[in-house]
DNA sequence: TTAATCTCTCCAGTAACTAGAAGGTCAAGG
DNA sequence: CCTTGACCTTCTAGTTACTGGAGAGATTAA
């Protein structure tokens, strides 16, 4: 398989593809004889663990401890449900965020009339 | 007033209130003789607006914008309320994508048992 | 005078890609 | 055989919004 087969099959841009052996987060691929990097379904595989990780917002650290826990026949579960709790943690943290935002703005945003006039009161109460 | 006054002053970090400057967010201060710059009250809650802007996630862009009608006194409300609904979009849309995060990892996490084990549900899921 | 505390500019790094340039490779059609 | 187009390569640089640090000048208090 040529990059653009391998980046089909895991779902991820070719840039993406070559960008994740660049900083070590899968393996550098083989290459053909004119330098084209080959992947096989293995390989295909990881990446499409590593986008599914992504997906959850995992940070690339995240992915490359979560990665080789995948591949550590001797790994014990509480390592990865640590992992995940802490991504889990930092979700909710910023749904609290959100959520405060959201008040704020949205009760700014409906009392601002939003006409022809310049009063404001969202820019009242940001200056 | 010297940076590090106005920075206490707007509730900014020194680096930062250089930092819009540079960019052009805010205007450039006058400087001292021996070119400290050099703020006033005026230049203090322009940096202060910026900094309730961004704490609502408007990006560089809008605040420039948001400033602006901030000191134009033949804006409209309308479009000041037309940049912070489209920022409560935005808002209301990472909490959608949150929400389904947490939906699903919350599930895995709580599925898998966190034990000495290799089992692992969340690894499963993944690969 | 000297030490501590500003302040200045400039360069580089952060996260995770993404865009684009310049150039080599491969397969199909004429 | 040649060309065309799609692919591949590497490298540099840009994105967002800062942040850290180096090296050097200015100011202030003791």
């Amino acid at each position: 398989m040529n990059i653009s087969a391998a980046s089909k099959a895991a779902g991820l841009p070719v840039k993406t593809v070559r960008y994740y052996a660049d900083i070590g987060l899968v393996d550098a691929p083989s290459r053909s004889d004119a330098g084209y990097r080959t992947y096989d379904d293995v390989a295909v595989a990881k990446l499409v663990f590593v986008r599914r990780s992504r997906a959850f917002g995992f940070g690339i650290e995240a992915c490359r401890e979560l990665l080789s826990l995948y591949q550590d026949q001797d790994r014990t579960s509480s390592e990865v449900k640590r992992i995940a709790s802490k991504r889990l943690e930092e979700i909710e943290e910023k749904q609290r965020e959100l959520q405060s935002l959201h008040n704020e703005l949205a009760h700014l945003v409906t009392s601002c009339r939003g006409d022809h006039m310049p009063d404001c009161p969202i820019l009242d109460y940001l200056g």
